[in-house]
DNA sequence: TATAATTATGTAAACGCTTACATTTTTAAT
DNA sequence: ATTAAAAATGTAAGCGTTTACATAATTATA
């Protein structure tokens, strides 16, 4: 294994020179910018991450945490997640980038984690709506950065990584009303999670904008028997014409219920969801939905963390990935 | 964060001194080990382990590589296993003995990854049958220590984990015939994975102490519809009393098999696998077996590879953990 | 053309450990 | 009591980078 020292003799530079070229930072000349790359080519060299780490003071290696919660939904118990859930192709979004980066990555569990286990990473990527700012705060504690994915905590400068649930629905809403619909109900999720409040703002607003009640029914999005739910709030509150879900796992298991009640959909009643997950497409019929950039979502949140760890004086910002309206055969 | 200079200060040792309490090695008097940790206790110090692995050479990173059809088995795509598989539970052994020892780890897939990846871990763990000698002599090349898990390749001095499936298969074979049974049949893998060929040696040897003719037949354990293969074994070869799988996986398939053809397990005919998967006792009948120690494997292993990597001069050892025959209702 | 500003490069001290080697202290052997 | 061996501790040179600071070369400005 080659050092920075050979590099930079053979080069005819110094190892300064050598570590500017390789980080890309500093005052390079091109000329010597080329005959640097070269001798690396030439002898393979392969800079330590170890001593950099030493020198920088920073591990590249970063913790993303999710609740027991989450890691429950989407079914990992001994090891990690199935492939099609929300947060494992947010994860698969951080993982890419990362890998990209050359970035190590830890799965951490928020109710086990040992404190303070801080210093074996730069940073943290907080995943999931069950992050409280009493959790946070934990965090803000180990003064190192970190990032809320698909969380927002209302009045706190956090750096966060949310989808635009209040556009969408506003645009979902939009279409729905003048598709005719005016009996639209909005059964969503516990408003302590970011995504779900926001998707409800949203609807309220656009259902507002037209002059239409708003009608929203809180659940247990996990937990709750829709075939349960669902007829309570018909019996309370009338038939709507149109129901729109916090989120496509809800979305499904309204329409099981439908379905199996002989309600023909969308004629009978419209269903319209939130996500867009892979199953989404292939229900019968299609479900109508708000594609969420899950992905990106996490893609972003990397980059946002490197930023927080390598760079100084960066204003904590939120980064709200918009969403887009899907239509397929659950609505008119 | 305090270091081993402030420790040394503070403790009136030398940091050498603090470095081997803190390592447990060379010569340390009781009463300054008493007074290093106390001091250690007090700073709450943490020793870097980027420096430790800069001084030492050392990443305290090791790649678990697993072939893509494994993978594949144990449905993984996105990000990983299934609980239950077979190579589940190896890599949970795996697992938590890295998490002890604070060793870092990656999954590594044989076909994708690139070379040479070698300068990024400091040892291997090569999992499963599928690895030949071409993959392995990479791995040698690369001159960092590497284990065969569940797999072992004959007449190669390579360190390797395995299960003794010969004795397990000598003394299934041998209760089987004590009970009574004489047409026992061996339906196995490809026996360049070692654990089908152990078993199948085993098999072989047990039925000849006895005496008795052994029939073995050869299938590909993953995709092979056994509703074809074992009518075509039977009307080949004739009627056993007693087959002996080459795995559960496999054995689960046959029951399946025969019992849709109206066959009464154990009356018509006995059924034993090897594994002892988590779904082995749930069957119907309870599947008798031969217990492999996979988590044990996995957690063997990772102390064998730390060895190599650590210490020097390690001879290379193959080490096999015994199975135990499981008595449950398929058969007599 | 002289001077200032900008760009390019080098020097050397960190970063926080480990460890070969040297030295001192303790214990054992004669 | 002397000497040898074993045990305990210390000294200081690495490990391979990064980076503050100094210096040199180049370019722009007046």
């Amino acid at each position: 294994m080659s050092n920075i020292v050979e590099v930079a003799k053979l080069a005819g530079v110094s190892t300064a020179t050598v570590s500017r070229v390789v980080n890309g930072k500093g005052y390079v000349s091109e000329k010597t910018k080329k005959i640097v790359n070269q001798v690396i080519e030439e002898l393979g060299y392969n800079p330590s991450k170890t001593a950099s780490s030493l020198a920088r003071r920073k591990k590249h290696k970063i913790a993303v945490v999710f609740s027991q919660r989450i890691i429950n939904l989407e079914k990992s118990e001994s090891h990690f997640f199935e492939k099609d859930g929300f947060y494992s192709i947010v994860y698969k979004g951080i993982k890419d980038k990362t890998d990209k980066y050359g970035i190590d990555l830890d799965i951490l569990v928020l109710e086990k984690h040992p404190n303070p286990i801080s210093d074996n990473y730069d940073g943290f990527l907080l995943v999931g709506g069950d992050f409280t700012i009493e959790d946070v705060e934990k965090y803000k504690l180990s003064k190192k950065p970190f990032v809320l994915i698909d969380q927002h905590l209302k009045g706190y400068s956090i750096d966060s990584v949310v989808s635009n649930g209040y556009d969408g629905a506003i645009s979902c809403i939009d279409y729905l009303i003048k598709k005719g619909y005016q009996k639209i109900f909005h059964i969503h999720g516990p408003l302590s999670h970011y995504g779900f409040k926001d998707r409800f703002d949203g609807y309220m607003d656009g259902m507002k904008m037209y002059g239409f009640f708003p009608r929203t029914f809180l659940c247990d999005d996990i937990n709750d028997d829709f075939n349960i739910i669902i007829p309570q709030i018909i019996r309370h509150t009338g038939m709507p014409d149109c129901i729109f879900a916090g989120n496509d796992n809800m979305a499904k298991k309204i329409m099981r219920y439908l379905i199996s009640e002989g309600y023909k959909i969308p004629e009978d009643i419209a269903l319209v969801g939130f996500d867009d997950m892979l199953f989404s497409s292939l229900m019968n019929p299609a479900l109508s939905t708000v594609k969420v950039y899950k992905y990106e979502m996490g893609d972003l949140a990397v980059d946002r963390l490197r930023q927080l760890i390598y760079e100084e004086d960066i204003h904590p910002v939120k980064i709200s990935l918009h969403t887009t309206f899907i239509k397929r055969d659950s609505c008119r």
